[in-house]
DNA sequence: CGGATGGATTGACCCAGGTCAATCCAAGCA
DNA sequence: TGCTTGGATTGACCTGGGTCAATCCATCCG
């Protein structure tokens, strides 16, 4: 996506040897610390571990409403995660379930493997939104979460979030919310709607989280495959193209491998009235 | 459904006069209070408003949990209602959100009416099920919910039920789990599975609900329309129709109108494999 | 009892989108 | 530079299930 562009020119593999500075560089990158180029390691760290306060995504995020001294406390329970690389797993189908993710940067994709070994794409995820909430009450995650591209997240052990929670109710506040507005967002896919209105839903909805995220909302590169997409919106990956071309030829789009422009934001809205989210 | 066969026969219309003393027998058979034969009506009323702890619903509904004085501590934030007949509103899209409910007896269904004006059904609710969780973060209610028999509910404020959870680590735990089993539950209809799988799902679904409720799971009463079940698998009623026809002819159902009897539980899971809640 | 009402069933027909298969094209690599 | 690989695209064809329409049947009511 947009937000990954930049970053994807630095990606390495997995087994590369990471220097500690370049961790910390990276880091700091990621989490828009302003970059103090004369300190030492020990302050940059601690700059990194108070990053909740200067992150950007603190308006989307568990800190919506609390105050600068409560979260503080909430930093005190966050876990920050090194970088994530395409394909890096959070969690699996039935690992115990003790840890929620956030996502820093990237795109993340949730997904699960049915009973006939197909993947189900469930979800993909944006900056600072939230992963493993369905996990809470089997108390195992109930499906896979994966980066598309390099990024990063937040860990939030939830044993000392309920705990926080119940200490700040502001915070047990915003957990219900997120929870609750993380039920709307399964049912906007729901309907029996056709293979045009689900990809303008799908093209609609991408854009309004990229506009709450500050980024372009008509203009932005898909993290996803076409058969991530077509998993996703429950339909063949050769229709999701043909959509792609047939929205490019009726002016409503400009489309390119992953590269997408919106030109006529109000018809694809149109097109997509019966799958809207909710919210 | 199974559970409402009985009520049924009581059935009486909104308006009719109802007695002080017929409601109170009526609340006391709803709520399972062993009949009191020779008590006043006073004494009655204090086992009506003591419920949760002799409810036969608590080990599935928000009791679960929770020591006897907490749930006492609960019952004083519980607002009972009277019956709810066929067609009652619980609410309704755009109304303000400050109560969850929780189904006492009889069945509820969940729906929204999209932009063009059609309607879509997004849920059944079964005694101990809470309606109303996706309300919470947008702050009005998302749907319409409405009863298809005779029933009753139980009406959590939630302003003082979230207040009450902040004092009951407990409480504030099980309301977590509750709406995350609520996430659980919307994905698994989010498949591209075919007609048959679908609704072989939809009957292992409700039969597996039946037992936990101590109601058979092999035979019950549909208490929704062919209508409303084709609306909420997003397929045509007709469709419906047919694959109840099929099911039947392959030894799998036993259907008379709402009447169903489940004779073949393997194979029709079998069936629903790819489609059955993961929890 | 007979007519009306509305859900349920069944049949005939058709199309959106799935499937299969060929081709294209960008990125990576030797 | 040409080969390989895998995602994306396009075309040809077929089918599951939607649509339309007729009929059935239980319930309700005058």
């Amino acid at each position: 996506m947009g937000i990954s562009q930049r970053r994807n020119k630095t990606k390495h593999r997995h087994d590369d040897p990471i220097s500690r500075s370049f961790l910390v560089t990276q880091l700091l990158q990621e989490f828009d610390v302003p970059s103090v180029t004369n300190s030492n390691n020990a302050s940059l760290e601690r700059q990194i571990r108070r990053a909740c306060i200067n992150c950007s995504l603190s308006e989307l995020c568990v800190p919506v409403g609390l105050n600068r001294n409560d979260v503080e406390r909430l930093e005190s329970v966050v876990e920050r995660s090194g970088p994530k690389h395409t394909g890096d797993h959070l969690y699996r189908v039935g690992e115990q379930f003790h840890t929620l993710f956030v996502v820093r940067s990237g795109c993340f994709k949730n997904y699960r493997v049915d009973s006939e070994g197909r993947d189900r794409v469930l979800g993909f995820f944006l900056p600072g939104e939230i992963m493993g909430l369905d996990a809470i009450y089997p108390g195992t995650y109930q499906s896979d979460a994966v980066s598309l591209d390099t990024g990063s997240v937040c860990a939030l052990p939830y044993e000392e979030l309920t705990l926080l929670a119940s200490q700040i109710p502001r915070l047990q506040d915003q957990i219900m919310r997120l929870l609750s507005k993380d039920l709307s967002n399964h049912v906007w896919l729901a309907g029996d709607s056709h293979a045009e209105e689900r990809l303008a839903g799908f093209l609609i909805d991408l854009s309004n989280r990229f506009r709450e995220r500050g980024y372009s909302d008509r203009e932005f590169v898909l993290a996803m495959s076409r058969r991530d997409i077509a998993n996703f919106l429950r339909l063949a990956t050769e229709t999701v193209s043909r959509v792609f071309t047939r929205f490019e030829k009726e002016g409503l789009i400009e489309v390119n491998r992953r590269d997408v422009k919106l030109l006529d934001m109000a018809a694809l809205a149109h097109t997509a009235r019966c799958v809207t989210r909710f919210v």
